[in-house]
DNA sequence: CACTTGTCTGGGAGCGCTCCCACGCAATAT
DNA sequence: ATATTGCGTGGGAGCGCTCCCAGACAAGTG
């Protein structure tokens, strides 16, 4: 049986309106009152209905996890289940409630407009980043639901919360040279991703900032899978490189095991350098130096970013840009120490 | 601003009980009239209110998947990603919307009950599997909500859906003694949690039908993660059995990387066996023979028994247990072929 | 003493929907 | 011809809540 404010008052001898008043501390109760009402309350597990609630305010409490097709990474790459963990616990901070949306293809992603967002159920939107010029981007963002996405969007006027990737593949080249290495290559991100994009083009200016280029036999490109990195690998080594920054450590676990299986030593022969430093890349053999990008933070940005646009303390766009940093371990070579070891 | 079935009726020049009709299908309209009221739904985009429709049915359509402060493995792990998925899009077949309660700590846990169970907001919970004994499931239980665990509870009555971890468990066992392996050991999942006792007692049943026993020093437990598997190696290594099996691929990882460090060959001196059966087990040198579980369809499942248990088609408790299956790759030295390459 | 001011409380209205009942009208039975 | 059935439709009621307005009463003011 569910109890309602009707209920409650007759325990307490009020009305609904003061157990109203009560519930959502709007003051000018008397303290007896309040205390009588508390106590029903709390001795009864009243709960008021959320459904009836959002139904006169227009909000839910609910935000939306959006995790388009495109990312089959999904399930490969730890990334995503930092950030859900990051988002959930802002959202469990600020009483939300979080709704996670996976897509496995087109005719999933369409429905996601009438079903939530346009039938009120949702508050806001995060939306994972994905490959550029996404349609699903495109149809949401006309309407008037607050939307942040994780990642640098390639559009303007959408909120956003994104890690320095380009401030990272600078830094990772500027180590990588600064450590003496003079054949430096890259296994980039997809070019039709932002990350991507952002980390190969930080690593160029970082190179150039050295007084290098990068020789187009030394780069290769991935799609973020360790599959992807081992064959990316496999690719570079007829041209001999000496250092290989991976811009994804889950992509440089593929390229160790492909150098390992040649017989090449990790860092002796080749530097190997990866991005995320997230759990994984402190489990390989030997222990990747890397690009930490702080994940959690991300998603807790996003939350919070996405609160004050449905509430209306921040006006959108909203962009906020996360330092990564470097951690040294050994798959480089160290020589020299940037920080200590970070936390994973 | 919101359209509402009055304003579809004004357009269609009928009442909102007709529009009401179309929408929920409730035949007794007449052809043409459906037809202009669907041609104004589809041209203004109507959606209808979630929270007023929930309001009045008493159902929201939202079905949450919990996972408990316990499940510290939630970031390694790649079961909860496929398992995740496979609910997710369960969910999205049945026109549901998955909510997602990660929690961090015990008060996060306890606020979940006030906050979407007695406040109606949830249809329906499915609840992962956690330590025996779990406060959170016996506070859930008793009231009205239909609840499913993914993974067998250690309380009777409750509805779940879990993968055949005895038989698995059994089958690993006399595998590895049909390949002639004479000093088999385990690396046990947490004796705490259900799997890890099913698998551990169908490894131990299993070593029976061979007229094996398990000897004590060939018996080292972990917790799941890869960290624990590697230190739970080091432990049974002085021990030298010649076969290992370890209760999850995560930890199989780890027990690999002490192997490689010590110099001993898999599956050369010391055979290793996982379970799982996910991405990782193929990443790994050599490749893991592993119990596969159908993670995903696990998932799915869950989704089917909650679905049935809401609309009544379905009386608790439901049981269901999925059959594992033996993969045979190289970690174990192969010389039978139980089942040819599944997938992952 | 009437009058204003302020605090606290109760009840009406309405959020958008579904359900139910009643009504109009055509087709069939008496 | 009137009485009965039936289908298709419109409108009232109400789900549980919040907001707003008005009333009750106590306290302060002239």
């Amino acid at each position: 049986m569910q109890l309602t404010l009707q209920d409650i008052g007759r325990l307490a001898g009020v009305s609904r309106s003061t157990v109203s008043r009560v519930i959502n501390e709007h003051a000018s109760v008397s303290p007896d009152v309040r205390a009588r009402v508390l106590e029903v309350i709390e001795r009864t597990g009243y709960a008021p209905n959320l459904a009836a609630r959002s139904l006169v305010s227009g909000k839910s409490g609910v935000i939306g996890l959006v995790i388009p097709s495109r990312v089959h990474s999904l399930f490969e790459d730890p990334y995503f289940s930092r950030l859900i963990g990051g988002i959930s616990s802002a959202a469990n901070e600020s009483g939300k409630t979080l709704s996670l949306f996976l897509f496995q293809n087109e005719a999933e992603e369409a429905a996601l407009y009438p079903r939530v967002v346009a039938s009120r159920f949702l508050d806001g939107l995060i939306i994972t980043a994905t490959r550029m010029a996404d349609p699903l981007v495109a149809r949401i963002n006309t309407d008037e639901v607050p939307i942040v996405m994780v990642g640098r969007p390639d559009v303007e006027g959408i909120s956003y919360v994104d890690a320095d990737n380009r401030g990272g593949g600078h830094q990772a080249a500027t180590h990588l040279a600064d450590l003496g290495h003079q054949r430096i290559g890259i296994i980039a991100a997809p070019d039709n991703t932002t990350a991507g994009l952002d980390r190969t083009n930080g690593f160029i200016e970082g190179l150039a900032t050295r007084g290098r280029a990068l020789h187009p036999s030394l780069r290769a490109e991935g799609d973020f899978s360790a599959a992807s990195g081992y064959a990316a690998m496999q690719q570079l080594i007829p041209n001999s490189p000496d250092a290989v920054f991976v811009a994804s450590d889950t992509m440089a676990i593929g390229a160790l095991r492909a150098l390992r299986e040649r017989g090449i030593r990790v860092p002796e022969d080749v530097a190997v350098m990866g991005f995320d430093g997230l759990a994984p890349s402190t489990a390989t053999t030997p222990r990747l130096t890397t690009m930490h990008q702080p994940v959690t933070d991300t998603g807790r940005r996003a939350v919070r970013v996405l609160d004050g646009l449905v509430n209306g303390t921040l006006r959108s766009p909203v962009t906020e840009i996360l330092p990564v940093d470097l951690v040294v371990r050994e798959s480089c070579g160290t020589s020299i120490r940037t920080t200590t070891e970070a936390p994973v």
